[in-house]
DNA sequence: CTGAAAGCGCTTACAG
DNA sequence: CTGAAAGCGCTTACAG
């Protein structure tokens, strides 16, 4: 048989008979045969291969994330490429791109979220990418296909249940300001303080009620230590990830402060653990997984589009958080609060 | 200019006049020309490109794990490709296998752990494996090529530690027995228990010191809880992992145990939070970065070795586990325990 | 329904 | 030092 007919065989083309079909099959299962992945794709310029560029893969949300992302992929029937940053800022991405695009990846998945300058290439390189790209985790913009979780609306959720809890002074732990997430959670804290009418400088300008952190447990006990030196009667806090509200809490049982009913935590990312944290931890749920399920979808159906001959349009899309309240910010004696 | 002239220039042959070799690179510098590694590996037989296969990514350790493989990796000068099953104890894995061989990857890293019968394949399938083949987490067999942390010497180590701080009955809670890691880490705790003789039976036959976990924070507090009502005058537990202890730790606070000073805790992997718990947990600590990274190293001396012609030797790589001593289990004060 | 020819983008001998 | 020829393992037209 020629190799033409076992190429048909193998792509289930109608023309070829059925018992040279039932043959050739046979052989195959016999051989245990397989073709070249590489081969096929050099000759039909289509590899179903995805790029997936990741950052901070020792911490959870970007594996969870890509934990997302591979699941999905192999779905929709394509194998992974993957590279990661050495650093979240890194702005250095030409070997890494060239990389894949030399393995001929059909499209590529940033999934680094968007810190300090590390967007910068974007102007530069962007046009002339062969391929479609999804990025995860920065700020929407048109020109692009993004897909995030809406920060800002998870601060905002956090504090308006801390005002119904009956807290008037909530403070924030934010993390590292380059981040966007950071100042995205920050200003949700913010605008949610200024529609209560309890932040009447547009940023709390003394920094009475903020402190930065980095995203570690150990910088989040820091930096609460630091809020309770300049800011008295402190009723609540708002942390930006679970990690710094671990940190938070420790200190606080240190200082013999008890929670809520002295200080009520609320943290951000909802990790499993939270819900077994002491007390359990109120925290805003983030879904990384449909994070990255939602970007290798929307990745995938761009690549079908182009195959076809359009120019797809970029999307983006954004992931609505949940707070999940648990017994660090709830059942809040108000009467004790407001005596004080 | 002839492609094959390219060619040398790319690869960095001797054999070029220092005129054309200038000429060419200006040209793929103002190209931004790059080889298809496709048809490179192709026509090489060699494709600089290790199939990394996964399952779990969604925890913290296999994460990390792959975090070492891709650090190492890209170190190395090879591309991965990622591949997760869908399931810890799957063993249909001829697909994925088949996948990254048609890939032409030249080694593999099995970073699954051992989990009931999910080795079972080898039997049939590494025979004909025609790449280098490592795997991480399970019982090394002089067989295969295999890195492992000694679980069974992490449990001993906490036991040992816990005996030294005065504590004298030592439950366990154990992952999922079907886990060689969670029995490795069991054998740890029984032998040393044995060892100091507290523990006359085999195999503690009622199971009145042991509950059996499925490494989950919920299951941690439901075995704790259990362990509680069969087993009296407890005075510290070894739990398997850090999530589990923290399930132990949170039932203990609501029974209105003080730890260290009523009951003893040390968990396994430490988290990085560990040292954030209320009390800061003691824990084992297992370097997964480290596993990641070794299995790496190994398999690319392995590839090399057979690119030489040479069969590779399997190998066995052990790696230590260290204590990390916290709040959770020092400063007991003993005579309250000798009271007890 | 099946096979001979050409080619994907490279590299490895082999000539000159 | 440089180029023409052959081939890696496939698939896509094109003949028959």
């Amino acid at each position: 048989v020629s190799p033409q007919t076992v190429s048909r065989v193998i792509n289930d083309r109608p023309d070829v008979a059925d018992e040279t079909r039932r043959r050739v099959k046979e052989v195959i299962e016999r051989l245990d045969y397989q073709p070249s992945a590489l081969a096929r794709s050099l000759i039909q310029q289509h590899s179903y291969t995805l790029g997936v560029v990741t950052a901070g893969l020792k911490y959870i949300g970007p594996s969870r994330t890509l934990n997302g992302i591979v699941d999905r992929a192999e779905a929709e029937g394509y194998t992974l490429l993957l590279k990661e940053l050495p650093r979240f800022n890194s702005n250095d991405i030409k070997p890494l791109l060239d990389s894949l695009l030399a393995h001929q990846v059909d499209g590529i998945v940033w999934a680094v979220p968007e810190v300090s300058e590390n967007r910068q290439w974007l102007t530069d390189r962007l046009p002339a990418l062969p391929v479609p790209i999804i990025f995860l985790t920065m700020q929407p913009n048109p020109a692009y296909s993004v897909v995030s979780v809406d920060n800002q609306l998870g601060g905002r959720l956090a504090v308006e249940h801390l005002l119904a809890q009956g807290c008037r002074r909530i403070g924030h732990i934010s993390g590292p300001l380059d981040w966007w997430e950071a100042r995205q959670r920050m200003e949700g804290w913010r605008t949610a303080l200024q529609s209560a009418g309890l932040l009447s400088h547009s940023l709390d300008p003394a920094g009475q009620l903020w402190t930065e952190g980095n995203w570690s447990s150990a910088s989040g006990e820091r930096a609460f230590t630091a809020l309770l030196e300049k800011s008295t009667h402190l009723d609540a806090v708002f942390v930006a990830n679970d990690q710094m509200a671990l940190g938070v809490m420790l200190a606080a049982h240190r200082q013999g402060l008890r929670i809520p009913h002295d200080l009520a935590v609320i943290g951000f990312d909802n990790l499993p653990e939270a819900a077994y944290f002491w007390p359990p931890l109120s925290s805003v749920d983030q879904d990384h997984h449909q994070l990255g399920r939602a970007a290798v979808a929307e990745l995938v159906r761009q690549i079908d589009i182009q195959r076809s001959g359009t120019a797809p349009e970029p999307a983006s899309i954004v992931i609505r958080p949940v707070l999940v309240v648990r017994d660090s910010s709830s059942q809040i004696k108000k009467g004790v609060l407001n005596e004080r």
